[in-house]
DNA sequence: GATGAATGAGCTTTCATTCAT
DNA sequence: TATGAATGAAAGCTCATTCAT
């Protein structure tokens, strides 16, 4: 019955087990606190299973910022590719990263709020799949400029600026969780508002 | 000669060099990793001495972060507390609040944006002195509000908002070091800009 | 060598020379002075291995209590079990206590003589294989007041105060080994003799 | 004020405070478990000054078992000197060092039960005032074999087995404080009589 | 693939003790 | 007489990792 129940699990595959109770840890204790026992414990393998699929712990990590790049990559390319109107995707897309970040907590406050000099290049917003996921903000910023809608020609200092002001909501929300914030779609919303507002040519 | 060089540290206080040193460990390696061994051997003590000047590891946490909640209040009431008009005053604080992020990334990471669920309390934006900060921001909000010179009338949507834009590209600037930005100060200046210009009212 | 060694020794269980190692050390240095460190030093294992058999140390005092408990326990009952007259086999269950404890030294102080409150119940004479122990012992009581020998009608008591009696002698003779005893099996059979002697009756 | 608090209890003087800490802290957390910093604290005084008075750990405990063989001694010698019958001196002399044991167990269980390999020969029972202590009750034995009234004439054999029986319920009682004993005074009663009654001649 | 056993290094913390003041 | 500062050693325990099976 354990035995069969495993097996069951198997499809999923043991690596995808391996990365979520790898993810739930991380955040929940902290990278250095979560331990291979406990995420082993977890999913009912011996810890040395763990390295039949991944070199280190620090490995572990990479998978988990890799994945969660390209998840949010993936949506971001999705709205560029929709016909609206420049600032309203540009608007579309503020909105979806920080619904992003606050549907996968885990994910976000892993890869893009915890600094993790032991991933030399990986954790970073510009690489790999990193990349994509800024080049998708910077593309929506760049056709504004091109339709002459923002307030500044600066493509790139606009982008950062934008992320700037996603990651800074995306990111208290996931990490202060008992902070007394207003409804947080209010707030995501008046978010996204100002920015658009503060960027966009009169 | 090890004695002397020691005696003229001391007069900085023992005190003071656990917490230099236990700030950079902790930034370097986050809290878990920086253990209360490297902290002495940074500072050439043994592990014990340490525990004569704080209870345990995470007493010297608290203290950091009381710490720079501290000075960050000091900075900002003082900008409070001058004559100009309230949205100049505004548009100060905000920049006040980044360019001490900035100046001291240390503090700033170690407090604002590691999770540190230990502190019960003491970690949070809205303990003791980490109150008077959100506070100092709200109080400027509402000034403006009731000089009607916002688009809003919700005074904490509209502190909470402002918050996030300006703890967004601090935390961003601080934890990523390597990224590509624009100019720095520019960048915060476009920052600031867009926050306040999305905000007040035309 | 080393390695051959270590396996000879497998056979045995790495478990039992634990708890051998432990029981030495327990009784040489108490409960507290001796280390899992030198437990560990003393079966030549690593200190972390010991964790692989045992959750902590006081499981491991735990385990020695039992089975001392157990050894003890079965020998009485076979006294309880054989055919003899009651007054008879009281004796013979006394002189049993205090022979079993003078060739286990290091298992009766540390069951018997040294408290523990950190075992809660478990160190206690009433638990488990203790109560077993202590019940052997009001039964064969029990049965010599049902024939009338004894010169009280109170079992409890009676069975107390001989325990108390026995455990006097051997707790003497395993503690302080240096006292200029008289030759000690003459002084067990005396105070075995005192015992039965004033409890009889005339 | 806290000044003045410590000045007046200097008149006890600070070896006795130190005694009266180390003694309970001794039988509440072993001497192991109890550090010369817990005492300090106890007595408000700084660790170092502990050693003004004491040479080291070890020699706080000699100090108290010593005191306790004194005192101990006195009482036994007390009745030694009084004209009863032999018998009921005796008798007389097992309750004393029972109730004795009971009075002050925290003495009873630092000198009588725990083993102190640490201190060579001052733990024994037959040191300087441990053997007063021993030699009292020699003496009350030897005075009823004189008398012809016991039905063994070895003074020496008699005297171990009682001291046996008499450490036997002393330290069960002191040792087992969550036993279901019966009524103690009854008990320890009962244990001298059985006692008396199994060495006395017919 | 998977595991059980093992390890060496490391952790936070407490200790008895020393010594300059 | 008393202390405060310091330390080296050691404690119990957990860790990432290896490897024979």
């Amino acid at each position: 019955m354990g035995v069969q129940e495993r097996r069951a699990r198997q499809k999923k595959g043991v690596r995808e087990e391996i990365l979520d109770a790898a993810r739930t840890l991380f955040v929940k204790e902290g990278f250095e606190s979560a331990s291979i026992r406990k995420i082993a414990e977890k999913i009912e393998y011996s810890p040395g299973t763990i390295y039949l699929y991944f070199r280190d712990k620090s490995e572990i990590l990479e998978s988990i910022c890799e994945e969660t790049f390209s998840r949010l990559a993936r949506k971001l390319e999705g709205i560029n590719q929709d016909p609206s109107p420049p600032l309203d995707r540009l608007r579309r897309g503020l909105r979806v990263y920080v619904d992003f970040a606050v549907e996968n907590p885990h994910h976000y406050i892993v890869t893009f709020v915890q600094g993790h000099p032991e991933i030399v290049g990986a954790n970073s917003i510009y690489c790999s799949a990193g990349g994509n996921c800024f080049n998708s903000l910077r593309t929506g910023v760049g056709r504004c400029v091109e339709a002459g809608l923002l307030n500044s020609q600066d493509v790139d200092e606009a982008a950062q600026a934008l992320w700037a002001g996603i990651h800074g909501i995306s990111s208290l929300l996931v990490t202060h969780p008992g902070f007394p914030f207003v409804e947080p779609n209010r707030l995501i919303d008046r978010v996204v508002d100002i920015l658009i507002e503060g960027i966009r040519k009169r």
